[in-house]
DNA sequence: TTGTATGCGTTATCAA
DNA sequence: TTGATAACGCATACAA
C-alpha cells in the first residue's frame, strides 16, 4: 500500500494539517518541522493519492474553459468530441468543462473570446492565431493565474503551459513518403496549399520536400497554388495549374479545399487516375477517398488532441502536475479506404 | 452539481446505508422502501461518483491479474507497456495489477497458468488459445466470480466479459488495399502465413482476398506457404516459393517470420524491388522498413489493447459497469518509414 | 506556528 | 430490516 499524509504525520509526531502545509508549500511551518516532514516524506516515497485529491477538489468547483475557432470547420468536430468526452470522464473528479466556439480567423475577435472565456475559469484551452496580440492575451491570462494550453496550432513566445497537436513537418513527410510509394518514385506533383502565410501549411510542404529530395529524386514539384482553404478558389487555381502544367500527374493537397481540387481534376483530366493525397478526415474527404479520387488521407488524431488537452489541464489544476513535455505531438495516421 | 446518495437518503427519509443497499442490490431492504428509493434515484438521475467509489475501493485491495503468452514475442512488449501504464494510472484508485507471462502456445500449460493466476484475483486478462479446455478454464473462473477479459485473440463459446484486440479481417483488408496502391493493381503475390490452423491468420488472408477480388482484379495470388512463426522456416519456405514461382513480385507476410522472409528475398531476388507488406512493429520489422525492404507495416495498437483491457476490468470491478460492447476492435494503422 | 474538526461520496461494520 | 458511525486520502476553515 502506498504512503499517506496520515502515516507521515504519525511518524513525525505532528498533525496532518502540518504535513499538508509542508508538502503543498503553504508556509507557516517552523523550519525544523518542515525539514523533518520532508525528510520522512522523501524516505517513504510519498505520492499524493489522486482519488483523494479529486474528491476534495469537488468543493472548489474547478472550471476548464475551451475557446476554439471551430465553427464551420468539420475538422474540429472530432477535436470537440474528444474534449466533451474528457469532460464526461472527469465530471466525477471535481472539474467542469465549458466549451465555446467561434468562426473565422480574426485576431481581435479571438482576443475578445479569450478574455471573456478566460474570466471565471481556472484553465483555458485554445487554438491560437499566431499573432502578438493573441500572445499578449494569453500571457495576461497566465499572469492572472489561469493556465493556458494550446491545441492543434501553437503560438510562439508565450507562457502557455504546453501544446497538444499535430507535428506538421512529420505530416508533410508522411504525405511525401506515401506519394513516393504510390507513384513508384516518378511523378510531377502539383501542390495545392491553403496559404503561404500559415506556418503549419508551410511546415507540411517543407516536410514533403525533405522526403522527396532524400528518397525520391524522380519526383518533381511542378507548381504550387494557394486556395485560402476555399473550395471555389481551389477549383479555380487547380484548373489553372492543370492547364499550364499538362505534365502534372500527382496532387498534394496541403489544407482544406479538397472537394474543389477534385472537381477540377474531374473536369480537366476526366480519364486520368491521378495520385492525390490530402489531410484530415472530413465528410467530403472521406467520400472522395471512397470514390477512389483521393488515394490516401493523412490524419492527426483530432479526437485525441482534444481529449488529451483537457486531461493535461485537469492534472495541472488538481495535482499541480506540470506536463512532462512542452509539446505533445500526435501521430501521423495514414488512412486508405480499407482502414478508414 | 450531480446527485449523491446523501441527497437521496434525505429525500426518502432513510439512511445512506439503506440507499446503498438498494442501489447495489445488497438485499435486506423492505420492498416498499426499496421502491421509494429507486423511484427517487431515477427521478433525480443519480449516477454514482467514481472518485468516491475509488476511494472506498482502496479498502478492498482489488487485484487485476494478467496472464499472457508473451515471452519471446516482441509484439507483446507494447501490450505489456499498455498494461503496466494502466496499472500506474489506476494505482491511486483502489486496484493493483499483477502481471504474469509465459512462453509457447501449449494448451495445458496455459490452463494451469489461468488457474494459478486466477486464484486470488478479481479479474483476469488473458490471450487465450482457442481451445475447449481453455474455454472450460475461463468459464470455471467466471463461475467463481472472477471476470475474464480476452486480449489480442478471442475465444469462442465462453462467458468472458469482453474482447479487446485486433480486427483481423480488417487488418487483412488494409494490407490488401495497401498492396493494391503500391503495385498499381498489377501483381503476383506470394502469401507467407504463420499457420493455417490459426484463426487470426486465416482471417487476415480472407480480408486480403476480399479486397483484391473486389478492387484489384489484376492481382493474383501465386502461392501460400506456412512458417509457424519461425524465421528459419520462413527463410526456407519463401526460398522454395520464389524458386517455384519466378513470377512472384510481391509478398504479403501474414504473421511472424518477417526477417526470414526478407533474407530469402535478398538471397533469391537480389536486385528486385519487391513490394512487401507485413504486420506488427517489432525491432526487426522496423529495421527492415527503414532499410526499404518492407514497404509498409500494418499495426494494431498493441499499447492501447493492453491499456484498454485493464481499464475495462477496473470499471467492471469498481463500478460494476459492464463494457458497452462485446468486442473492442483496434484500428488498423498503416506505418511507413515517415510515420513510424 | 500547530492542531482539530469537518466535508468530499461511497462503502463496510456493527448495533439496534 | 434499518440506522449510525467510521474509514478511505486530501484540503481547509478555524481554534489554540
Amino acid at each position: 500500500m502506498s504512503v499517506t499524509i496520515k502515516q507521515i504525520s504519525e511518524l513525525c509526531g505532528v498533525s496532518r494539517g502540518t504535513v499538508d502545509r509542508v508538502l503543498n508549500n503553504r508556509g507557516k511551518v517552523k523550519p525544523e518541522t518542515e525539514q523533518k516532514v520532508r525528510e520522512v516524506a522523501d524516505r517513504l516515497g510519498y505520492t499524493p493519492n489522486m482519488a483523494g485529491k479529486a474528491l476534495a477538489a469537488r468543493k472548489r468547483d474547478l472550471v476548464i474553459g475551451v475557446a476554439l475557432v471551430a465553427k464551420g470547420n468539420a475538422f474540429f468536430d472530432d477535436v470537440l468530441s474528444g474534449i466533451r468526452q474528457a469532460g464526461r470522464e472527469l465530471a466525477d473528479y471535481g472539474v467542469r468543462v465549458s466549451v465555446h466556439t467561434m468562426k473565422g480567423y480574426d485576431v481581435s475577435q479571438q482576443c475578445r473570446m479569450i478574455r471573456e472565456v478566460g474570466r471565471g475559469v481556472h484553465a483555458l484551452i485554445v487554438n491560437p492565431i499566431n499573432d502578438p496580440q493573441v500572445a499578449a492575451e494569453i500571457d495576461a491570462l497566465t499572469e492572472s493565474g489561469v493556465c493556458v494550453i494550446t491545441v492543434n496550432t501553437d503560438i510562439e513566445n508565450t507562457r502557455r503551459l504546453c501544446y497538444v497537436g499535430s507535428d506538421y513537418i512529420r505530416g508533410g513527410e508522411t504525405a511525401g513518403g506515401m506519394l513516393g510509394l504510390l507513384t513508384g518514385g516518378k511523378a510531377n506533383v502539383g501542390i495545392v496549399t491553403g496559404s503561404v502565410k500559415v506556418l503549419g501549411h508551410n511546415q507540411r510542404i517543407a516536410g514533403f520536400r525533405n522526403v522527396i529530395r532524400r528518397k525520391y529524386p524522380g519526383i518533381r514539384v511542378a507548381d504550387i497554388q494557394e486556395t485560402n482553404d476555399d473550395d471555389d478558389q481551389a477549383f479555380e487555381m487547380t484548373g489553372k495549374m492543370l492547364r499550364i502544367h499538362p505534365e502534372i500527374d500527382t496532387i498534394f493537397i496541403v489544407a482544406a479545399g479538397v472537394m474543389g481540387v477534385c472537381r477540377a481534376v474531374r473536369n480537366f483530366r476526366p480519364q486520368s487516375n491521378m495520385a492525390i493525397v490530402c489531410f484530415d478526415k472530413t465528410p467530403s474527404s472521406e467520400q472522395l477517398l471512397r470514390a477512389g479520387m483521393v488515394k490516401a488521407i493523412i490524419c492527426q488524431q483530432p479526437f485525441t488532441q482534444g481529449n488529451k488537452a483537457v486531461h493535461l489541464a485537469y492534472d495541472y489544476l488538481v495535482s499541480g502536475k506540470k506536463p512532462e513535455h512542452d509539446s505533445f505531438f500526435m501521430k501521423s495516421e495514414i488512412k486508405i479506404e480499407e482502414n478508414l
